[in-house]
DNA sequence: GTATTATCTAAGTCT
DNA sequence: TAGATAATAC
């Protein structure tokens, strides 16, 4: 049993036996402090504490999910009782629990950042601001930061200084807005995410019984990029563990990136200050990288004045030199990465998932994408306009989380006449002024719209009648079926599906599509949850909505078997590792950051997150810069980023443009290589076409891993074009080209 | 009430 | 540049 402990070194394990207490592991990138976290709880269970006395707190879903795998693997099927997750996904799990107490009910709505624009920017019109002082985005972040430091409007109204700061710049209705706001969303049965950790600490704070209770059950409390906590979340660790004292966090002082939410770096600067007696673990040994990167990013973050001092090193080879690329402008950099990658990838015979494409903003996505896809190289972006954010599909979720609140205001006027059914802006504006009067919201004017003495003429009336019921019915609906039959009903029912049907441009199919992949999700979600639950229990649309309430794209990174090279921000690659790592826009005003550039704390900032990239790589970093970018829609000349004279010249190589004077040739040579490459393509997918050998004929009934059970009615194209039609018993129609449609033939 | 067109505005990182 | 909103015509 405890021959766990022969995968640590040294270090490791001390940090890992000698933790009892409050105790802080300061590591340093890729010196394994997953590994040291997942080994703890390994070490606790080991020991005999119970897992259901155990809460771990990590930064991603996907993190909680990959550690309490291999955490299951050692131990067994005991390890299903921990509680571990992202503190948003823990907390709102908390508070769905205890809403009572709070005046919630416990299918309250979780009210992404667009929905709280949108309820800030109608509240701002409602108070007749002036909405050029009052920009919607600035308002949501103040707001959002008063609550990160647990800031309610009484204190707020109460403190002198954060109100003259708003009166210098001329906003001095903030606490009036930030009023508003709350009640609407009392209103509402909904919180935002600053609610889920501000609730959560009023809940600790006001009920000590109920801290009690979970002081009882989390006996143990580890947490992940403890760097990276705001002072919300900092308090209710600090209560939580307050009675066991066993709290052992980990985190990198050096990879702190998320001050603009938060993050209080002092939160791991001061560990000692609040636990007199605990006890500090360093682990300095890399086991990610080469030497070459180790120390590059050494000697960038040296460059910080505000740090722990740690002595990162490896054992590994020297490896490469980091790779730094002059472009001309913005295009020809994705071109460059596009090749390089493609290059490396024949000539190493490297899958795309050894590849990452790291940038400061979303916005430099695209570029890129256009060069890959010029290359036939498969991607895949995380973030920038994710999944659950496109329109088709908060549509159709607003519909599914009106069934389950229907005082979310948000999710009913999203809906309310979509599609179309005559209940317009007039209307809307009569039902909202009506529920204001009488303290109700609008859902409760509709329910009840008889009986309202407003002015509606017949025809409207019937139209909200109409729309009442078909509401009412899909409650129903939801509460006797399960999350998938729910799903599929609405999307029929409410005209969703057919609205998009109708639309037969390629974004309208793609819209369809979209709509097609969530009801895959929510049957996935139905088929892996359906274990956990009794029999006689079902997989809700309730507890679909809360759980994808507080997903991330980066979530779902490992459902899908396919290879593909990952594009994100380098927040969002923080704790992930990769072979090759690119990472593009090293120029200033971009990287670091325009906004930045005043104050040393945010340049620093942006010099932690430039470190979080450089080690990310376990191999080999290529770096690039634009001389000239599209930005704002116009053209823009940049200089090369300080952070590349910051790097030391012995760990890098530099290509610039006076080098390569001759750039016709080298275009012809990346050209040739680039048809070569297609060719290489082309054949293996002829190998990969004729490896398959299923011959497929009209009539035939075939089974899809997605679509299910169909049968062919069209075949077209030769060769690798050759696309088959099949009508799929639940979803229909569908054309699929014949290499990539994973069809099976069955009897 | 709805569809189309014109105008405006923001452009940073995320749960 | 693109997405959101306002203005306009039907």
């Amino acid at each position: 049993m405890n021959e766990y402990l022969n995968n640590l070194n040294k270090s490791q394990l001390k940090s890992v036996v000698d933790s009892n207490g409050p105790s802080i592991v300061i590591a340093g990138a890729g010196a394994g402090k997953t590994r040291v976290l997942t080994y703890k709880i390994v070490h606790l269970i080991s020991k005999g504490v119970n897992p259901f006395n155990i809460l771990g707190l990590t930064f991603t879903n996907k993190a909680a999910r990959e550690m309490k795998n291999r955490i299951e693997k050692i131990v067994g099927p005991n390890a299903k009782n921990i509680w571990m997750g992202t503190f948003h996904s823990i907390f709102a799990k908390i508070l769905r629990y205890e809403s009572e107490l709070m005046g919630y009910s416990s299918n309250f709505s979780i009210y992404d950042t667009d929905d709280s624009k949108s309820l800030l920017r109608r509240i701002i019109k409602n108070l007749n601001l002036d909405i050029d002082l009052y920009k919607v985005n600035q308002v949501q972040s103040r707001i959002s930061s008063l609550k990160n430091n647990l800031i309610t409007v009484n204190a707020y109204n109460n403190n002198f200084d954060l109100k003259k700061q708003d009166l210098i710049s001329k906003r001095e209705k903030i606490g009036l807005i930030y009023e508003t706001y709350n009640k609407e969303c009392f209103k509402a049965d909904a919180m935002d995410f600053d609610d889920l950790l501000l609730k959560t600490n009023e809940l600790l704070h006001n009920y000590p019984k109920i801290l009690h209770k979970y002081q009882m059950k989390f006996q143990h409390i580890l947490v992940d990029e403890y760097q990276d906590t705001n002072h919300a979340q900092y308090l209710i660790i600090k209560s939580l563990a307050s009675l066991n004292e066993n709290l052992f966090v980990v985190g990198d002082d050096a990879q702190s990136i998320y001050s603009f939410r938060g993050a209080n770096i002092d939160n791991i600067l001061n560990f000692q200050k609040d636990y007199p007696d605990a006890s500090i673990f360093k682990l300095e040994q890399n086991y990610r990288s080469t030497k070459n990167i180790v120390n590059a990013a050494n000697s960038i973050i040296k460059n910080n004045k505000n740090q722990y001092f740690k002595n990162v090193w490896t054992d590994n080879e020297s490896g490469e030199k980091i790779f730094v690329k002059e472009n001309f402008n913005d295009n020809e950099e994705a071109f460059n990465v596009a090749n390089s990658i493609n290059s490396i990838k024949v000539q190493e015979f490297s899958p795309n998932l050894d590849f990452a494409i790291l940038y400061r903003t979303n916005a430099q996505s695209r570029s890129i994408e256009e060069a890959l896809n010029k290359l036939n190289l498969k991607y895949k972006i995380f973030g920038g306009l994710s999944f659950y954010s496109r329109k088709e599909i908060k549509d159709l979720m607003a519909y599914f989380k009106i069934v389950v609140n229907q005082n979310d205001e948000e999710a009913l006027r999203r809906i309310i006449n979509y599609p179309k059914r005559g209940i317009g802006l007039t209307t809307l504006n009569k039902l909202s002024i009506q529920a204001n009067k009488s303290q109700k919201t609008i859902w409760n004017i509709i329910e009840n719209i008889e009986h309202e003495k407003i002015n509606l003429n017949s025809s409207t009336l019937n139209k909200l009648i109409n729309f009442s019921d078909q509401i009412k019915s899909f409650k129903l609906i939801s509460q006797t079926k399960d999350a998938l039959e729910t799903a599929i009903i609405i999307s029929k029912e409410s005209g969703v599906l057919n609205e998009l049907k109708k639309d037969m441009t390629p974004e309208g199919i793609n819209r369809y599509e979209n709509i097609q992949e969530l009801i895959n999700g929510i049957r996935n979600f139905v088929i892996e949850n359906k274990e956990d639950l009794n029999d006689n229990s079902k997989v809700d649309i309730n507890s679909y909505i809360e759980e994808i309430a507080l997903i991330t794209d980066l979530d779902d990174f490992d459902d899908e078997e396919n290879d593909f090279i990952s594009l994100m921000t380098i927040h969002q690659s923080k704790g992930l590792e990769f072979e090759n790592i690119f990472i593009v826009g090293l120029e200033e005003n971009l990287f670091p950051s325009q906004m930045s550039m005043a104050s040393t704390l945010d340049l620093e900032e942006e010099r932690r997150l430039f470190y979080v990239a450089l080690t990310r790589a376990k191999k080999r970093i290529s770096i690039s810069y634009a001389l000239n970018r599209f930005r704002f829609g116009n053209m823009i000349h940049s200089e090369p980023s300080r952070f590349l004279k910051e790097l030391d010249e012995q760990f890098i190589e530099y290509n610039s443009r006076s080098v390569s004077n001759n750039n016709f040739n080298s275009v012809i040579k990346l050209k040739k290589k680039f048809e070569k490459n297609k060719l290489k393509k082309i054949v293996l997918e002829k190998i990969n076409y004729n490896f398959q050998g299923q011959q497929f004929e009209i009539g035939m009934k075939v089974k899809h891993p997605k679509f299910g059970i169909g049968v062919i009615f069209n075949l077209d194209g030769q060769g690798i074009n050759k696309k088959i039609s099949v009508k799929f018993k639940e979803f229909g129609e569908k054309t699929l080209l014949e290499q990539y449609s994973k069809l099976e033939i069955i009897n």
